[in-house]
DNA sequence: AGTATTAGTACGAGTCTTGAACTAAGTCAA
DNA sequence: TTGACTTAGTTCAAGACTCGTACTAATACT
């Protein structure tokens, strides 16, 4: 077997348009076997069949017949799969979640925990053991379980290779969770700006979007990519660390050890010099009291100029090279978001060499601090959506 | 039919898994049937079939029986495909390329014609007809033609939407083409680093590469950028225009009309400026003419090092946001190469975050300057690898 | 000369989808 | 009220495809 691709069979074909069908479930709502066919142009005799088989694993229920006008009425069939369930975590500095969604996507359970300096990953495995036994006494049964964490992930080796804000280094998280995890879940572990894109990209702003760009801001600033609603990854899986483009103020020390990481000119350290302010709680309540200074000060109002500035020019050498269809701040961006967007706009527009040819969306994220374990659980999910199980 | 996919059949097993042997067959050359079943992991009784009716269609043929030691000699097969063939064509300012390939990668034909200034659609339409004329008159069949553009190529919609160097607009060059061409070619347009990063893929430095980024030298600069060997195109196609982030010499005018672009930083008239030297023929020839200066002149060669700064700098950058496994330096870059690529190495492995965890290589494109017209009759031939014909 | 090994083909069973035919369950018009 | 029409859903047989097994083919080895 070498690289040239994976043979395929019969088998693959069914799998394939069970997981169409449950595509078109999963975005159009209830829908009759007849509109299933009409949608997916699969036969109305095939449609029948599959859905035969996924009311047996109990994935779909048939709802009462609807008047439909002439002719027969139809019986909608409704994606419940109540019962499988993906688990997204996600561990960052002063807490973990957890959100558990199931098959049509509706959250089935959502949960943080404040956490204390100096997290260790057996924190989150002991987490995710609690919960996920609660789930499964409940009845789910959790067909994959993923981790966000804030750094460096190699997805493929299952390794936390680097993420300094916990201290963290060559952490082996994949097979921690998956030893003490029931054996039926499929475990994978992916880097936190990657999983909030993930969820932009399924229930946020960059919904039917070919290609998106989603930045988180906090102490750490780094960067989802999606294109066609898949992550951008790399060669080792490290794509995205646009904090550490040397594109940002020389003199300034970067966290990392270098001078001039776009993220020390943007991250929320360096806005909180900018606008001579001090942090006060959490990232997000430190930025909402700096968007409310700013209403009254207009020195405030400069420093959030100064930062949109850094900002903008980081965008538009992204726009430049990846040529996003939207570009979403997420994080503590969000709060300010309104004296910043406006700024980063204009210096888009006169930056990025296809500005006058394609429109780039600019938008804060709405998703919350549940963003990246909301992202996590629909990565979680992806495997049966892929036709995999 | 709605974007949840597509229905799948067994006529889609019987296309995948022939594409599966034709991508064998082309990345291990000629192989007996046993060879290609243990490759592919298919069934030796499938093999056969499909080996048929390629045999059948002329895409391969049986050699001689050879010794393999015990056992029956096997009959290797091999693939010819000599008469069906992908046309690459190449459009620059004072140069039309066009490249032939058959089945197996084999050039069938190469052909340059220089320019004059003010290059019109037209001649590039003429050249592709008279030259594919030629070649459906000696018997060949031609399943694709794909033109490289230096621009903004919107491929979805067949137009050049901005190719400043030819002083083209808006031109709907894959319907003119198309309207002179076969009908049963399938027409395709694209950009020139895009076409160069896809020959690399395929034939030069990024074969096997899961990323890579080819970085072409001119007196503009563009990037392709392969993921899986596909391209990156981006929310609109134009992703890649690298040459225009807003990260080089503040002071320094580009021909976008705007300042600061990386291009006017690294493109063939800031390397000239930052050595003293004037252009002596093609950007190639005038490299070369620097590469022999530099050997006894030391100012040249602290122009060239000032030049390795700007590009190391952004290719750091890119490096950051992409992850790439491989660097790839064409065009004028090539013959002043070995002075660049040490100190480009050092800025790499300074700024990029993950360069402790993943050495990125850093090399010299050597597919000379057919790259963009190889790259598109690979990919005018794609269609045949994945399965559409 | 017989055995072992590897290449390649023939054959029947299994999986899957499809279109046509049919049954089911309404609306509409005479 | 009845029959025609329309749309939903099921049944059935045919077609496409792959597979494993059994077999034939063609060597090397003892």
């Amino acid at each position: 077997m070498n690289n040239a691709g994976i043979p395929a069979a019969t088998d693959q074909v069914r799998r394939q348009n069970t997981a169409l069908i449950l595509r078109s479930l999963r975005m159009n709502g209830p829908s009759t076997r007849a509109d299933l066919a009409k949608r997916t142009g699969l036969a109305k005799a095939t449609v029948g069949t599959i859905i035969g088989q996924l009311d047996l694993a109990g994935a779909v229920v048939e709802d009462q017949a609807q008047a439909s006008g002439r002719g027969r009425p139809g019986r909608p069939v409704v994606l419940t799969g109540e019962r499988t369930i993906g688990v997204g975590l996600e561990i960052n500095v002063d807490y973990m979640s957890a959100v558990a969604l199931d098959l049509s996507g509706r959250e089935r359970l959502v949960e943080t925990r404040p956490l204390a300096a100096g997290a260790t990953p057996e924190d989150l495995v002991s987490f995710a053991v609690a919960l996920t036994q609660r789930l499964e006494d409940d009845g789910h049964t959790i067909v994959g379980v993923t981790a966000a964490v804030p750094g460096l992930v190699d997805r493929a080796a299952g390794i936390v290779s680097s993420a300094p804000n916990l201290h963290w280094s060559q952490v082996p998280l994949r097979d921690l969770l998956a030893a003490r995890l029931s054996p039926g879940a499929v475990v994978s572990i992916d880097n936190d700006a990657n999983c909030a894109a993930l969820a932009e990209g399924s229930r946020g702003a960059a919904v039917g979007s070919p290609s998106a760009l989603y930045l988180t801001g906090t102490v750490g600033v780094g960067a989802g990519i999606l294109v066609e609603g898949q992550v951008l990854r790399g060669g080792s899986g490290f794509a995205g660390e646009v904090g550490h483009m040397p594109i940002g103020d020389p003199r300034v020390a970067c966290g990392c050890g270098r001078s001039g990481c776009w993220e020390a000119s943007i991250g929320l350290r360096a806005m909180l010099t900018a606008v001579g302010m001090a942090e006060s709680g959490t990232p997000l309540e430190t930025a909402r009291a700096v968007a409310d200074r700013a209403q009254d000060d207009a020195s405030v109002r400069d420093g959030l100029d100064s930062l949109a500035n850094w900002l903008g020019n980081g965008i538009a050498v992204l726009s430049n090279i990846l040529n996003p269809s939207i570009v979403i701040l997420g994080g503590y961006f969000v709060p300010i978001g309104t004296y910043l967007v406006p700024q980063i706009r204009e210096i888009v527009d006169a930056k990025v060499l296809a500005a006058p040819l394609q429109e780039t969306e600019i938008c804060l994220s709405g998703l919350g601090i549940h963003a990246a374990a909301t992202g996590a659980a629909e990565e979680a999910l992806s495997v049966v959506y892929a036709g995999a199980i």
